[in-house]
DNA sequence: CACACATTAGACCATTTGGTCTATAAACGA
DNA sequence: TCGTTTATAGACCAAATGGTCTAATGTGTG
C-alpha cells in the first residue's frame, strides 16, 4: 500500500495544523484524526514522533514557498514587480482558507528552545528563501542584493505575521502597494 | 502580604516565559516554580487561570513596548530617526538576555484559534502600538502618517521575528542601518 | 483578644499528552 | 502456497496538563 501516499498525508494535515495553531498548540491525537490514521502509522513513517514530523512537515512547506518565490521572480521583470508579485500570491494563498496560516518557519519557532533540532531546521529554510531572493536580486542587477534579499525577506516576514494576526491578506496587499511605490533600484 | 507583589511577579514571570516558549509551550507548573509561588495564588490573583495570566502578561508586556517606542521617538528629531532608535532600543533589549523574546503578542498569536479572548488582546495591542507610531508620524508631518505607521510596524515586526530565530539583535541592527539609508521624508 | 478578610498552600481530579508495544493485515516475490 | 516485508491498528502507559477545592495562615481593625 503506497507507502508514500500517508506519509504526506501525515505531513500535508501537520502543515496545516501546525501553520494554525503552532507545534505546541497541537497534539499527536488532533493531526491523527484529521488524517484519519492510527498512530501505528505516523510511528512507522516518522520514528522520531512529533519532532520528526514537524520538521518534515516544516520543510514541505519550506520548498512550497521558496518555489513560489521563484515563480514570482521569473515572472518579473524587476526585483521590485517580483516582490510585488510575491506579496499578492501570498494574499491570494491566504485568502481563500479558512484559517490564514502563519508562516510554516514561524509555527515551529516556539517550540525551539525545547526542540534544539528545529532550531537548525528554521534557519536553513530561512537562510534557503534569503538565499533564493539574494539570487534574484542579483540576477536583476540590484546594488547589494544580500541587503535586498534581507530587507524584503524582513518586510514579508512581518507582513506575514501580520496577516495571520488579522486573519486577512490585507497586510500583505499593502507591502504590494509600498513596494510599488518605491523609487526603481 | 502587598496582593500585588505577588500578583506581578506572576506577570512578570508569565511574559518572560511566554515569550520565550510561546503560550501552549509554558505549563502552569513551569510558571508556578519559577515564580515560586504555589497554584493557590495564581488562581486568586487570576481566576480565568491560564488565560487570564496570559492576557495580562501580554498586556503589561505590549504597554512597556508602547512606552518604548513613545521615549524612542521623543528624543528623534524625525521620524526616522525614531524608527532607528526603536531598533537600536530592541536590539538593546534583547541582546543581555540568555533568550532573546519573541514580540510578547506573537507569543500569544497562535493560541488564539483556540483562546478567542486572546484574538481581541493581539489585535488591541496592534492598534496602541500603530496608533502611537502615526501620532508620532503625524507630529513630525510625515505625509501619510497612517501608512509610514503601518510600514514601519510591519518592519520592525520582520526583524523581531528574525531576531528571535536566529536569537541575535543583528536584525534588529540591519533595519536601523537601512532605515538610515533611505531618503529623508 | 476576636473577628473578617486577603492570601497562600497544595492535595486532588479528570483529561490529555507523547510514546511504546504487540497483533494483525495486506502486498509480493519465490 | 508459503514466508517475508510493509504498513496499519489501537490498547496501553507514565507523565504532565489545567483546574477545583478545602485548610491553613497571615494581617489589619474593632
Amino acid at each position: 500500500m503506497s507507502s508514500s501516499e500517508n506519509r504526506d498525508k501525515l505531513i500535508r494535515t501537520a502543515s496545516r495544523l501546525f501553520r494554525s495553531k503552532g507545534y505546541a498548540g497541537v497534539g499527536l491525537k488532533e493531526i491523527l484524526e484529521a488524517a484519519d490514521l492510527p498512530k501505528g502509522s505516523l510511528y512507522y513513517h516518522f520514528p522520531g514522533g512529533k519532532v520528526e514530523l514537524a520538521d518534515a512537515a516544516t520543510r514541505w512547506a519550506g520548498d512550497w514557498v521558496a518555489a513560489m518565490l521563484g515563480q514570482c521572480f521569473d515572472q518579473a521583470a524587476s526585483f521590485k514587480e517580483g516582490g510585488v508579485r510575491a506579496c499578492e500570491a501570498l494574499a491570494a494563498a491566504a485568502e481563500p482558507q479558512s484559517c490564514v496560516p502563519a508562516c510554516p518557519v514561524v509555527s515551529i519557532l516556539q517550540a525551539t528552545p525545547s526542540e534544539p533540532a528545529l532550531r537548525k531546521t528554521a534557519q536553513e529554510i530561512y537562510d534557503m528563501w534569503t538565499a533564493g531572493l539574494a539570487r534574484q536580486a542579483e540576477r536583476f542587477g540590484v546594488d547589494d542584493p544580500q541587503q535586498a534579499a534581507l530587507s524584503l525577506h524582513m518586510r514579508l516576514q512581518g507582513a506575514w505575521i501580520l496577516a495571520y494576526a488579522q486573519q486577512s491578506g490585507a497586510a500583505f496587499h499593502h507591502l504590494a502597494a509600498e513596494l510599488r511605490k518605491e523609487t526603481v533600484g
